[in-house]
DNA sequence: CCGGAGGCCGTAAGCGCTTACCAGTAAGCG
DNA sequence: CGCTTACTGGTAAGCGCTTACGGCCTCCGG
């Protein structure tokens, strides 16, 4: 039992397979009789059109390609990654916009030593890519973006990349700290580092740092994890057992790292934030859970999806050009963990402002409306 | 600058394209000599086979799709919905199991009132779909299943489908309550139940009476949440308001209402689990944060996906008939919300067991290879 | 020395669709 | 009433690839 094709229709409409293929695809120049001739015909049989042979003849695939590593296949250690849910957040906002431009998602995800083939295989089967953190190699990147339309997603500046959507780490951090400096008046802050390999640790640091000097405050010690909770665990003993005076603060440069510090002190009955302030960076969806919530910065994971798509969609319709890059702002989350007053989780602080965001300075008109539809989803 | 073809390789290694072809595909009766020429040349125009042209030629896309629901575009209330996180699982479950057999993943996600155009076109693209949960109608299912091979995955025995892959609600639960029972000794149950419309939630409720039943503990109390963590917090305040006694152990029918329940005895300085234990059912990520950790029973999302790729494949292949039902086992969780004595977090219960499980015994030797692979890797 | 058997590779058809080009028809005009 | 014009819809080419089929050449046995 073959599916019809576009034969079968004009065979049973008594038409040609042109004036089918114009039917179907709402061209101008068939009369309204001929075309609901066509049109009824096609969804008698059930008609679905091949996308394969419409992409071959069309010369595009309306097909999207996101790559994303893989740490590994065992998830008690993938939790230990932000990058986890950091990633199924931008998948989720790179197919809402995917479809919003009709195009389809395709996902490779590469694994640490597989090499990078799934993701050459996609150059031939997309019409651009999004290349996740860093996924791939640089050297790789360069081989793609040479001869694809490729964005690079929350990576700084590959080498051969076009396109770079990132976010804006030193606005969030600096917030941060002013919230931390000016309005509770800490004086005295603790940093919690993270791997020197990674630029938005490095860029997180350097910003506190910066900010902290300008606002009066000062650095009374840094201890260096690598982003895991299991690594702030550690630094959180490593503080407790030196007999050292707490600072005021522990600044953590990632929210996983924060789990860990606020575990061990909670298991040593040390008050947060009475006694110390804890604050993280990313707002993964576990911090709202903890007590107290934590305070963080916001990465707008979903957006960056979102903001990827979009743009290499209209850089491969060269309708204008696309900003070479662009950086999404961060936002301030203040939960309880910083001192301030907790709020209830239902009441997020940033509910409903979700979508909002670089991605439709980008799309126009259509966008804010579909945009308008999703929140009127929220009331129904 | 166009793509290169094999008409380009084939001009320039002085050959047909059939002999690019066969070389490119490793088919056999080509001289060694040939093939290499062919293969250096395909290399040094850095070749990527048009997979779209493939696809209609060779008579399958070697893409597998997957069908999501999307419950909003809010993120802040999107969280309320555990299928939000177990979709990414199962998301990235299937993934994997389509590299492992050579094939892509699709992706669309149908939002609540948009139609069901997207799983639709996905037919005319794909080899197979994978419909999560229920993500499209009844007659949608029974649409799609009537032309192209679907599996329903999550989803209680749709109309149409020829494939079932689900997990075991009741041996999950019934473990559950006999730890509870048998191993602390509770004897007086309070049952936090899920919405009436879900098949989970009625499969999971009837177990826990039945077993408790069975085991000699009493039903002491039931409430009715909507599977939401804020529905579980308005529950634990019902239940603290009425007076009456707390029943001994709360079981709520999964681990989002359980954080809610959790959230509020905290605030109402009730002690877990020494005046009352709480217990949950899915191992949502959030869950081994919480303190005390909730004890629960995890659902294997990742390995759900996997499996519907892998048996997906096996249907269109048709080696050899898939079974029509899987069922995959649920685990129990045991972390110290039900009284047990903590555990450090990154000597997760489950910890290298991930990826076993019934896909093992659906391709065989390769896989078995496959998964060796995999549990190396984390060693190194 | 000839016929047959393989090995190797080229020719060409065709996958299902889009679209440039053209043909037929009816309407409009002088 | 003949010719132009505007519509409508048909014809056919071609997107890049796979593969059935067949041809040529070499090698072997008789």
């Amino acid at each position: 039992m073959r599916a019809p094709t576009i034969y079968d229709l004009a065979e049973k409409a008594g038409v040609s397979i042109a004036t089918v293929s114009r039917a179907l695809n709402a061209k101008a120049g068939l009369s309204a009789e001929t075309r609901d001739r066509v049109l009824a015909v096609a969804d008698e049989l059930g008609y679905v059109p091949n996308g394969t042979a419409r992409g071959l003849s069309y010369g595009a695939t309306e097909t999207i390609g996101v790559v994303v590593a893989t740490r590994s296949t065992n998830a008690a250690l993938a939790e230990e990654h932000e990058s986890l849910l950091f990633v199924d957040a931008v998948i989720r906002g790179a197919e809402r916009s995917a479809q919003r431009i009709g195009y389809a998602l395709l996902l490779a995800s590469i694994r640490p030593r597989s090499g990078w083939e799934a993701a050459k295989r996609m150059v031939g089967r997309t019409d651009g890519l999004v290349v996740v953190d860093r996924a791939v190699s640089e050297e790789a990147m360069a081989w793609l973006a040479a001869r694809h339309p490729v964005v690079a997603l929350a990576w700084d500046s590959p080498k051969g990349a076009e396109l770079v959507v990132r976010i804006d780490n030193v606005e969030g951090t600096r917030q941060l700290v002013e919230h931390l400096v000016v309005h509770h008046g800490y004086r005295e802050i603790g940093v919690v580092r993270g791997p020197e390999s990674s630029p938005d640790a490095t860029a997180r640091w350097q910003t506190v740092e910066r900010s902290a000097a300008a606002l009066g405050a000062r650095i009374v010690g840094t201890w260096t994890g690598d982003f895991s909770a299991a690594s702030g665990e550690r630094v959180a003993r490593t503080i407790g057992r030196s007999g050292a005076p707490l600072p005021r603060v522990l600044m953590c440069m990632n929210d996983q790292m924060a789990v860990g510090v606020l575990k061990v002190l909670s298991a040593q009955e040390i008050a947060v934030p009475q006694e110390v302030a804890v604050t993280g960076f990313d707002d993964i969806i576990v911090s709202r859970y903890l007590s107290p919530g934590l305070t963080t910065v916001r990465q707008p994971a979903e957006e960056l999806g979102a903001t990827a798509v979009s743009s290499l969609f209209e850089a491969v319709r060269g309708t204008h050009l696309a900003l070479r890059e662009m950086v999404l702002p961060t936002e301030l989350v203040v939960r309880s963990s910083c001192g301030c007053a907790p709020q209830p989780w239902f009441d997020a602080p940033h509910a409903g402002v979700e979508t909002a965001g670089p991605a439709d300075t980008l799309t126009g008109g259509a966008h804010s409306v579909a945009e308008a539809a999703g929140l009127a989803e929220l009331a129904g």
